[in-house]
DNA sequence: AAAAAATTCAACCGCTTTCTT
DNA sequence: GAAGAAAGCGGTTGAATTTTT
């Protein structure tokens, strides 16, 4: 339903402040025109003056997105391919939910798009993996941890560390999310795929052997969740074009 | 055939970043 | 360099459509 949202003042010309009603909701086909007809008269941008040079009651915003995500000539219409479907795990495996990055290496499709498509087609398919792999994968990440701790351990005078007081861990990035076998970005992807069409034969492929060192494991691991609820996911500091994995806390994993 | 549930996707919102003055 | 405007981004919403019961 299309909504009227009187939101907006803007000073007149005659000095009054007219009272100007943004339309909100989805576009109809005249108002394509006019925002088509805007583009080839002055070019992208400026979606502040398409108001106010076209009579379009839409603001700069809705205008701009509008262009982006629907009107553009050079859009892709259809089904995303396998092909691109692939260049987007690909991509997310490594950028993360940073769609826009992700689109730009997919003429034609936008970054609206891209997150529908992996919203729609992965996100119950990532549930049930964080549901069963992330499991292992903690798993497997927990005692790598550990075993590096105690390796550390061995290194350092027990006698030096019993006399100081207990400091804070400094916060620990996850270099490892797939099983340790898996180490290149293509074989994660692989991975990845090879989950989504079989789950359970992909983890159960990967996970270690049952035995009593996995019992003494899941023991200990059940004791204290020590690094608490982390998550599969890519967060990424914005200045660092190299996005790291590590442990999250409350976000969902893939909403 | 009808109702309920699930899915899809265009559009919005709030925040951040970039550009302009 | 500061401030404001504009653009860009990712998360979320909700109406329309499709599928399931």
């Amino acid at each position: 339903m299309v909504c009227e949202i009187f939101s907006e003042q803007i000073g007149s010309s005659w000095g009054f402040i007219e009272e100007v009603g943004w339309r909100k909701g989805p576009w109809t086909t005249d108002e394509d025109r006019l925002l088509i007809e805007y583009v080839k008269l002055h070019g992208e941008g400026r979606w502040n003056s398409v108001a106010r040079l076209t009579g379009l009651r839409r603001n700069g915003k809705s205008c701009r997105l509008r262009w982006v995500n629907y009107l553009r000539p050079d859009l892709k219409r259809g089904q995303i391919t396998p092909h691109e479907e692939r260049i987007i795990l690909e991509l997310h495996a490594r950028w993360g939910n940073r769609w826009s990055t992700i689109a730009r290496s997919l003429p034609g499709r936008t970054d609206n798009e891209i997150k529908n498509y992996w919203r729609t087609h992965f996100k119950k398919k990532i549930k049930n993996l964080s549901d069963n792999s992330e499991k292992l994968r903690v798993r497997l990440w927990k005692k790598q941890q550990f075993q590096q701790q105690q390796q550390l351990n061995n290194q350092i005078n027990i006698k030096n560390i019993m006399s100081l007081p207990t400091m804070p861990q400094p916060k620990q990035e996850m270099t490892i999310l797939y099983p340790n076998n898996i180490i290149d970005q293509q074989e994660q992807v692989d991975f990845f795929y090879s989950m989504l069409n079989n789950n359970s034969t992909s983890v159960s492929q990967s996970e270690p052997s049952s035995s009593n060192e996995d019992i003494i494991w899941d023991d200990l691991w059940n004791l204290d969740d020590f690094y608490g609820h982390f998550i599969n996911t890519t967060t990424y500091d914005k200045t660092n074009t190299t996005p790291c994995l590590q442990p999250m806390v409350t976000t969902p994993a893939f909403y």
